[in-house]
Order: C-alpha cells, then structure tokens, then sequence
DNA sequence: GCTAAGCTATTGTTGAACAATCCCACAAGA
DNA sequence: TCTTGTGGGATTGTTCAACAATAGCTTAGC
C-alpha cells in the first residue's frame, strides 16, 4: 500500500482518543462476565425469581459453562445484591424486605438530591435527556404499554441522577435500579405501580425548566414517599 | 450440663438479635471472601503499589490457593474497584488518575452532605461517634502517629455519612473509601496529607453541636474541595 | 411426636489439562 | 534506522474430574 501516512498525525486530534473510548465496548469482556450479565436480565425480568435457587450444575448444564465460570458469575451477582450466597447451601435470587426497600429509597433521595440540585449547571444535552424519558414514559402509557412505562420511569431518574456528572454516582444508581427491581416483582400490577407516577415526572421537568429546583426537590420527595410506601405495603399484604 | 434452660427466655430480649447479626462477621466465609479481604488489606496498606500486577501462579502459591479460588476474589476486588481486569493480560492494582479523585471527592459531597442534613434527626449514639472520631484525630496527631490520623479521619467522614442511618449509604462510604487509598498512597507524606483537615474537622462537630448545620456544611464543602485539589495536584507532579 | 443416626445431593476447593492470547526477542525487509 | 513478520515462552481463560465438608432428608428407635 503506497499510502504510507503516519496514522497519528494523518487524522483530527481527537480520533484516536475516540477509538481509545470504544476499546472497553468491543467484546473483550470474557465468559464470566457475560454469564453475569445474563443472569442479572433474567433476574430483573422475573425469569429468575426471589427465592429461587441458583443450582451450579443446572445452571452450568443449561449455560454450558463450567461450574468454576459459574461461580466467578456468582461473585458479580453477590456484590450486586442480586443474589444472596448461603454457605454450603447455595445461591438464591434476593428477596427483599421493607426494610430494603425503606433503605433504596433513602439512598434514591440522596443520589436524587444530588442531581437536581446539579441541575442549574448541567449540561443542556443531560436536562434534554430528563425530557425524552419523560415524553418516551407518556408516550408508553398512551399505547398501554405499562412495563415499558417502568422502565421509562427508571430512566428518567437515572437522568436525574446523571445532571450531577458524576460516573460513580451514575454506576452506583443503575446498580440500585437492578437492586430495585427486584422490588418490582412483588408489585401485582405494572400499572398501578407506575401510572400514578407518571405526572409527577412531568412536573419535575415543568419546574426544573422554570429554574424550581425547591420546587422539584420538593415533589421529588412526596414521589419517592408514595413509591416507597406504596411497595412496602404490597410487600407486606404479599407477606401476609 | 444439666441446665437445659431455653436461652431464647434466659436473656434479654435483643441480645439474640444482637448475636444473629454478629454471624456473618465469624468464620462462615469461604476462602475466596477471606483471600479478597486479605488483598484489600495489603492494598490498602501499600504492600501492593497501584500498577502491580497480581500473577495468578504467584499469589495462588504465596497464599496457598488454588488459582480457581484466587480468581473468585478478583471478582469482588473488581467491583470494588480495587484492581483492573485486563482480558488475556491480568488483574492489576488499580491506578487513579486525577479524574477520578475528582469524582471519589463529588461522591463524597453527595453522601456526607447527606449525612450532615441528617445531623438534626440522628440517633444520638451516632453523633457521639463523630467526637469520639475527631477526638481520635487529634490524639493520634498529637502522638506524631500520622497514618492513625489518616484512618481517623475518615472514620470522622464515615461516621458523617452514618448519620444518615442508611446501610447501603454507609457500605457504599467504605468501599468509596476504599478506592480513596489508592489516591492516599501516591501522597509523600502522611502528615501533611491530614493535618491540615484535623481542625476542619473539629469545627464541623462544633458547628452541628451549635445546631449550624449550614455552616457545618460550608466547612464541609471547602474541606472536600481542598482535599481533592491537594491530591490532584500531588499526583498531577508525581506523573509529571 | 420427637430425637438421633445415616444417606444423598450439593457445595467448597483443589489440581491438572489444554487452547487462546499476549509479550518479547530476533530476524528480514524498506 | 525504522518498521514489519515470526517464533517461543509465559500467562490467562476455561473446563473437567476428584474429594472433603456440609445441609437436608429419611429412617429407625423410643
């Protein structure tokens, strides 16, 4: 090839750095990790659910992983909270507790906080994030799709959470969303779980648009309120 | 033994409960949870400088496991940040550049602002913690044992979040923590890494006692920031 | 009905094996 | 001189088979 030009000098500064960004994306992840990121969509959908138990052969067996892949798999779940590991007994799908998810919810409020009051200062292209999740989550619920508005829902809080800029906090809220939905399957009713939830959204953004952040925070915190108590006691009637 | 008394009736009511908590803190571990901690430790210590590379074969021999069992604790040092996984090359301790301790201290402000809002509603137990802390602080700074300063100074900042009264705010303080060591062991010199805080330190105690949680927080925020700077601009000429 | 002993299935951990990959040194070519 | 193949050696990725330890069930005995 005739073209001999020096790559590093031949193309816009930043390409390389860009390239450099998309190394981590491209397969180079191993089987563990994949083996992890499998069980936790099946856990978050309710394939997997609460209780259920994690047998090493049979999941083995049905992945065609080995049984020490497998458990490096486990390890991922464990520091997720996803699964509970029981000495000499196993592994099983979490089962949450009020007190669980008392806890998310408080935690939800802190990283929430965070973001909103980020909010004077954030990039434009996060606060036009906080819209398109809100709009997709309308959009959802007029076309019935009530799953969909969850998860809609979650997405926008976790926009909330990323007007702060911060990528630990951003990784911290998707692990406690995972966390959460696990919540989420104890609930009978995807819609009475998110309906309700859905105009409050709105006005967030109404009122973060108009430069209310007391405002926002303020609903902000009825909505994690109500949320949180609404699961809580479905978890205890479920209980009883 | 002839006293076949039911201990659920012969002693006070909590101290079951109490000893029920204390299980997961004995024995019933397994070898990859104590071979993980084990690493945490030496790391956070030093004896494992950021950049070492943790061979399989090396550290399998030297603690006496197998390697299948040595890669189940990179998994937990992985999520905790600790160490990188570089496919087909290793496991390396983790090297933080100034961007992330710029983010380790936005975390920090998030969580221990979170704890300081809940200074005025707090277990009075916990608010004892940060005197016990701060004391802590300045009797180890007048003993001249520096690195006793540094670990008391963040089981001030802890203690701080702990206000909150949140488990998963406080799990998530220690491994934030954690990962901050890294950033402690690029500095020369303990000494001039905490001393300066200790009487930051003592004032924000000050001020809660005095009911000025604003203020208390001012303190806080120039705390976090001139940390943050200091050990940005420390690693900043070590790289350099 | 309760306790105790024994059986069975599963987990905890190890060691060995093999393929895949990376790193290094070295040679060949422009 | 600088870049480009090319082995060779070491390390990781993954599997498999084995054995000890444990939990839970079953059964026998009272």
């Amino acid at each position: 090839m005739g073209q001999d030009v020096d790559l590093a000098r031949s193309v816009a500064d930043d390409t390389l750095g860009r390239l450099a960004a998309d190394r981590d994306l491209l397969g180079r992840s191993g089987t563990a990790q994949r083996v992890a990121e499998v069980l936790r969509d099946r856990i978050a959908e309710g394939a997997l659910p609460p209780g259920t138990r994690l047998s090493e052969q049979a999941l083995g067996a049905a992945l065609g992983v080995s049984r020490n892949t497998l458990r490096e798999a486990f390890r991922s779940l464990v520091d997720g909270r996803l699964v509970v590991h029981e000495m000499n007994r196993g592994v099983f799908v979490r089962m949450l507790d009020p007190d669980d998810v008392t806890d998310i919810y408080a935690v939800r409020r802190a990283l929430e906080d965070t973001g909103l009051r980020a909010a004077a200062t954030a990039d434009p292209e996060r606060l036009a994030a906080l819209h398109t999740a809100v709009a997709g989550g309308e959009a959802a619920a007029d076309a019935g799709d009530w799953p969909e508005v969850g998860t809609a829902d979650l997405r926008f809080h976790r926009a909330l959470v990323a007007l702060a800029g911060s990528p630990r906090l951003d990784e911290y809220m998707t692990r406690l969303i995972a966390e959460l939905r696990l919540a989420f399957l104890a609930m009978p009713s995807a819609r009475a779980l998110h309906e309700p939830f859905l105009r409050r959204n709105r006005r967030i953004v109404d009122l973060l648009a108009a430069g209310d952040t007391p405002g926002a925070a303020l609903v902000l915190e009825r909505y994690l309120d109500d949320a949180c108590e609404m699961i809580c006691t479905a978890m205890r009637m479920d209980g009883a």
